[in-house]
DNA sequence: ATGCCTTGCGGAGCAAGA
């Protein structure tokens, strides 16, 4: 079962990329993030009609999540929990599909650090390590995935010394990170890969030519997810192509 | 030091991204 993540920056915009992607990587599921549409602008019938069925969590010009699946959609539910409904912000999707638990994540940026923006990204990420450790107490197969705004270490940035000071970098950030792994979710493509391996280029200053990458869209399996791990990796082809997203997918195959 | 690019909104030039 491939699962993959990807952040389209604009779902309208990314449409054709999208749509010839899952044509020829054929993902179960995907977990889309920065949709930029409201549910009612989602292109639901072109997607439907590649085989998948939808949850979408939209919202106007800014954030939106949604997961894409080949099969059933069970337990669709919106928004991380612990925001005592002031979190206005679509960046949390979750579902029960294929006999597995996947959360469509897009994790605030946090940029200024520090300021506003930081401390709710701070904040953001804590409600996460608490749900992410009620959901273990489940003992199911899950995948938490999708743009975590998260450069886990040094080697997942194209320059750390430049970086040091950003929101994605910095230590109250990994520390936050470090704490989903040690509730025992493992990063996929650390299972199979080490050293430098980049998701994220920026449009400026011709970034995806020199590589200069971020490591930043990652997919957490839990323990029985992990057992059941049998690849995983990035999808670079998807940045090399017109009007690309400045992300390209992350994926993993489970046996299930 | 700043902008570099791309998006949405709206119909110019910001805000936001990372």
């Amino acid at each position: 079962m491939k699962i993959a993540t990807w952040n389209v920056n604009s779902v309208k915009v990314r449409l054709p990329r999208l749509l010839e992607w899952l044509k020829e990587f054929s993902p179960d599921v995907a977990l889309l993030q920065e949709i930029k549409v409201v549910d009612e602008g989602f292109p639901s019938m072109e997607i439907q009609d590649m085989g998948y069925n939808l949850a979408v969590h939209g919202q106007k010009t800014y954030n939106g999540v949604a997961i894409l699946s080949k099969h059933r959609l069970e337990d669709v539910s919106m928004g991380l929990p612990g925001g005592d409904g002031t979190d206005g912000q679509a960046r949390y999707l979750e579902a029960f599909t294929g006999g597995v638990r996947v959360a469509c994540i897009y994790l605030p940026n946090g940029n200024p650090a520090p300021g506003e923006k930081y401390d709710y990204k701070l904040a953001w990420m804590d409600r996460l390590v608490a749900h992410a450790r009620d959901l273990l107490a489940w003992e199911e197969v899950v995948v938490l995935g999708g743009d975590y705004n998260v450069c886990p270490a040094d080697e997942d940035v194209w320059n750390p010394v430049a970086f040091a000071a950003d929101a994605l970098c910095l230590p109250p950030t990994r520390n936050r990170f470090r704490q989903l792994l040690h509730l025992g979710y493992t990063d996929a493509v650390r299972v199979f890969h080490t050293g430098p391996l980049y998701s994220y280029w920026d449009y400026q200053g011709g970034a995806w030519e020199k590589d200069h990458g971020l490591r930043i869209d990652h997919l957490l399996l839990s323990p029985q997810a992990t057992d059941r791990v049998t690849a995983a990796g990035v999808d670079r082809t998807p940045r090399g192509r017109e009007k690309p997203s400045d992300h390209t997918p992350v994926w993993c195959d489970l046996e299930v």
